[in-house]
DNA sequence: ATGCCTAAAGATAATCATTATCTTTTGAGA
DNA sequence: TCTCAAAAGATAATGATTATCTTTAGGCAT
């Protein structure tokens, strides 16, 4: 369990009082908070936050491979701390996003596959978009 | 093959001559056209449609189920002329979008979440989001 | 075919998430 | 402590999309 200040120096990066609470607060959140989101979360401990630093932080942190990007319907970026490969599960009448894990499944996937190649098309990831309802 | 004319009917909307020249559009482009490519195609017969215009008749005919939206990568919505279940193959170079189906998975994928149910949630539909490099 | 009425098109402004620009501050090495 | 590029803060700009308002025109009744 490498730490932010570990990871931001890994990278050449500076480590800020920002970058640490923003990527806490996407860790904490949990399950793909949105901007707006993670800003709420900050302004509790960084009153002072500028939105648009958390845009930059958000944006350099997803470059160097410490969070990335999840779209959702609406045309709102959202943010995703767990960095394996993983599925995610959308729900279909709220905008609740939560992530999928399923080596058993990846395996029929990378199988089917390796022995049905898609003509033109080098795989590189196959990612399930699962959509449905919640019944918790 | 029903044409645009009696889909829109059907559904109980005038038929005009720039629903008509937008679905068209979409058809004849393919692969999942940005509402600029939608507009610089109809320009050719129609100089003088307006963007706004182009916006709310594919908004409709998404309501309407005529045509559906494919979110890319960018922050820019692509239509898609398709509606039977299908797949995308995206590229991780360019924009490109190319469909794919394959029943024999869609089949396997069924199964498999038959057998192995995911707690706590409904699933409604799942579609793979495939990406890769075109070799072709 | 003509007129009527509402839905749709056109024109234009507004929205809003995101990015860009500029100034001020600060992390980190010397 | 000093220095300086990098990062934060403040603010304006961007750009896709939506909203509002006026004008036009499909489609049905006469
Ligand atoms: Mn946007
Ligand atoms: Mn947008
Ligand atoms: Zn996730
Ligand atoms: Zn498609």
């Amino acid at each position: 369990m490498i730490s932010v200040q570990e990871k931001l120096k890994e990278k050449g990066l500076k480590v800020t009082p920002q970058r640490m609470a923003i990527y806490n607060a996407v860790v904490k959140l949990n399950n793909h908070p949105t901007v707006e989101n993670i800003v709420d979360s900050i302004k509790i401990e960084y009153p002072s936050v500028s939105v648009g630093t958390v845009y930059k932080v958000l944006n350099v942190l997803v470059e160097n491979g410490l969070l990335r990007k999840v779209k959702s319907e609406k045309d709102i970026m959202r943010y995703d701390a767990m960095m394996e490969h993983h599925h995610h599960l959308y729900c279909n009448a709220t905008d609740r996003i939560e992530d999928y894990e399923d080596m058993q499944l990846d395996t029929l996937v990378k199988d089917y596959f390796n022995r049905k190649k898609i003509k033109g098309f080098k795989i590189q990831e196959v990612k399930l978009q699962i959509t449905g309802n919640f019944t918790t």
